[in-house]
DNA sequence: CAGATCGATGTCAGTTGCTGTCATCACTAT
DNA sequence: ATAGTGATGACAGCAACTGACATCGATCTG
């Protein structure tokens, strides 16, 4: 018995779940590889998921997804480098007038107010990584360069040096522990006011003789 | 050409870098590994460096190694668990009267002049894990579940909620800046010192009207 | 229009981190 | 003695990631 050897093209395989475009490939590629993940890290968790299965969802290979994204935990953060430059956008075009720590916390509660729009990809994502501790790692050293992002950008308004760090570091801790009481809790909060509310509860804790 | 068949036995191995015990393997196979681990991670970069390589110093197998370290980073945390479990005792011991922030951050300074007695250690371990990014992470990650022992720890002392965590995250971000600042510098500066001199920083940039 | 070039992707082979499973064998307790 | 026990070795295998080269529409160039 023989068989006839097909050869498979790229668009004849294309994934059902996406419209095919025009070109010679589906347009999109680092999009559909981004919604794929997302699914499959929420279906099975991201341990039990394989990039080849991601690729698979996309209509792509394995080797594709490597050159959209440096390693399988990535393809959750592409969106965090849009947040950074928000967020230094936003820290240096407040006035000079106000103290560091408040202009870093007036920043995040502007940031607040944009991952409240897309609140449902928010808890979705946050779910992911909440239950897994290599996208923990990954999610902590995001915010560990968006710190030191955000203290350079204080260095150039001038403030010195051991205060910019910390200002920037004590607003990192504030806005992680206000994310996390708002992802988690069921309620209907806002997420800017409870930042504001955090800062304050910094100011008080902090507020020694 | 026939060819004998050799069957080595473990101990005819055993690595030429180190002594050989009594019994039938050589003593603290696990110290073995993490010196063997930082020695090449020093020599070669945690990169360059395989697990192989790593056992093969120690005299044992790639094996071997994974059944005392979960991955090839962990290796260099061994001793993190210690410094949490003194952290979070000296941290419970502390007089109620003082302010969670200062409970934390004299803590902290009681670990610091632990860590100052090691300093050649902790400076060779320093400049391993900041010329690699994963290694940053599994830092970020210790630092975190430590501010969730000190986090539970306080709330033990009667303090609320958002205060507790504030305040470890606070400390954590203290303790940070200010070894950073005494590892990266070339002084001989006191780490218990420097970590003061932060705290008193961060109550100042926190000292919003 | 023909040909060169380019860019995004596919194909394939290889290294390495990490795991499951079973074998080995000094040591220990009965 | 005999039967565990515990730390290790040996081996097979999966999945993450990389390098090298092929493919082929689209685009540029003359």
């Amino acid at each position: 018995m023989s068989v006839a050897v097909i050869t498979i093209h790229p668009m004849s395989v294309a994934a059902v779940k996406y419209d095919r475009g025009m070109g010679r490939w589906e347009p999109n590629a680092r999009g559909r590889l981004e919604r794929a993940a997302l699914e499959l890290y929420l279906e099975r968790g991201f341990d039990q998921t394989t990039v080849a299965q991601i690729a698979a969802r996309a209509g792509l290979t394995e080797r594709t997804f490597f050159r959209h994204f440096a390693d399988k935990r990535e393809v959750l953060f592409a969106g965090a480098v849009g947040l950074q430059e928000f967020l230094v956008r936003t820290l240096a075009s407040t006035p000079d007038s106000a103290a560091p720590i408040d202009a870093v916390a007036a920043a995040f509660e502007a940031a607040g107010a944009l991952l409240q729009e897309r609140r449902d990809y928010a808890w979705q994502r946050q779910a992911v990584i909440a239950a897994n501790a290599e996208l923990q790692e990954r999610e902590l050293i995001k915010l560990a360069a968006l710190a030191s992002a955000m203290t350079d950008t204080l260095r150039q308004r001038g403030v010195t040096d051991p205060a910019a760090s910390l200002a920037a570091e004590a607003g990192i801790a504030v806005f992680k522990i206000a994310f996390e009481r708002w992802a988690g809790g069921t309620s209907q909060a806002d997420l800017p006011q409870v930042i504001r509310e955090s800062l304050d509860e910094l100011k008080a804790v902090t507020a020694g003789k």
